[in-house]
DNA sequence: CGCGTTTGACCGGCGC
DNA sequence: GCGCCGGTCAAACGCG
């Protein structure tokens, strides 16, 4: 399981384009942030070790509001608008790594305008100040509160899976490439909380950027999958009693029908670079 | 009935 | 100006 998970200010780059991104980004439409979280998925184990967990990382919900075939890739794009909070602008994008099916690209857009569900609960737990909730305004200040009691909430998962990881990546040796700007991160954790994992991974790179985030994200990215995301089709084949939102939702990136010749060459060279995921 | 998904239509940006 | 493409809208539909 490999997740990259990279912040910028951008407008339409993808994740594969994110080193030329910063002197385009001008002339692009909008400014718009934007975290591009790469999910890899083919260890099926994590999805039932992590239900067992009990706490979903990504507390948002989100409704989808529309779905498009993408040019150059077999799978369609799925998006998401929060509907946690009425009025919440943040919006995820969701699709399938175009040259590895085994890979999600999930894109963060704009920022959430109230507190994560989790951190409610959180906060009302420890016992600390109240939050602001019916308004959906949130301050600076307060978001910030939230998201260092997400942190230490979150940690206390981390020891327990931190071994699953080790025992799951190793058939796929690092992949990752975090692609993470430096100064603006820090700026961003504040900004930018489409998810209580984002903000741990980001808190996390400010640390050490180039060390440890994948190894969080990983875990933190776990969650995210487990709650949301799907599995791989070939899991999805041999989770026959597993019948879940997951395997629905998969569904909806499952690869389109080509019709066009371009498509079907891209087609034929995917076919080429996709990593099989055998059932165990 | 409320909420979420599906899906075709529509719109705006961009390249030619 | 035109067509392509990505993103969004909104009506229809499904589900609990």
């Amino acid at each position: 399981m490999d997740a990259n998970v990279s912040t910028k200010l951008e407008s339409e780059e993808t994740s594969e384009e994110l080193k030329s991104s910063e002197t385009q980004a001008s002339k692009k439409r909008k400014m718009v942030e934007k975290t591009v979280v790469r999910v890899r998925i083919g260890e099926g184990n994590n999805i039932s070790r992590l239900k067992n967990e009990g706490l979903p990382s990504d507390f948002w919900s989100w409704r989808k509001y529309g779905q498009k075939p993408i040019k150059g890739s077999p799978y369609p794009r799925g998006y998401y608008r929060c509907s946690t909070s009425k009025g919440c602008s943040a919006k995820k994008q969701v699709e399938r790594c175009r040259t590895d099916a085994s890979m999600i690209i999930i894109t963060y857009t704009s920022t959430h305008n109230h507190p994560s569900p989790d951190a409610i609960i959180s906060t009302q737990n420890l016992s600390q100040k109240p939050k602001e909730q019916e308004g959906g305004e949130t301050t600076e200040e307060e978001l910030s509160k939230v998201e260092e009691q997400e942190q230490e909430h979150e940690h206390e998962h981390e020891h327990e899976q931190v071994e699953e990881e080790h025992s799951t990546d190793h058939e796929k040796p690092s992949t990752t490439t975090v692609s993470m700007a430096t100064a603006d991160e820090k700026s961003f954790h504040y900004l930018q909380s489409p998810i209580s994992s984002h903000e741990d991974i980001v808190v996390v790179d400010q640390e050490d950027p180039f060390k440890l985030s994948s190894e969080k994200s990983h875990e933190r990215i776990d969650l995210l999958l487990e709650e949301e995301e799907p599995l791989c089709y070939a899991q999805i084949k041999n989770l026959t009693t597993k019948k879940s939102d997951e395997l629905d939702f998969f569904d909806e990136l499952e690869e389109l029908p080509m019709s066009s010749p371009f498509l079907h060459f891209t087609r034929s060279i995917l076919s080429d670079e996709r990593i099989p995921v055998f059932p165990s």
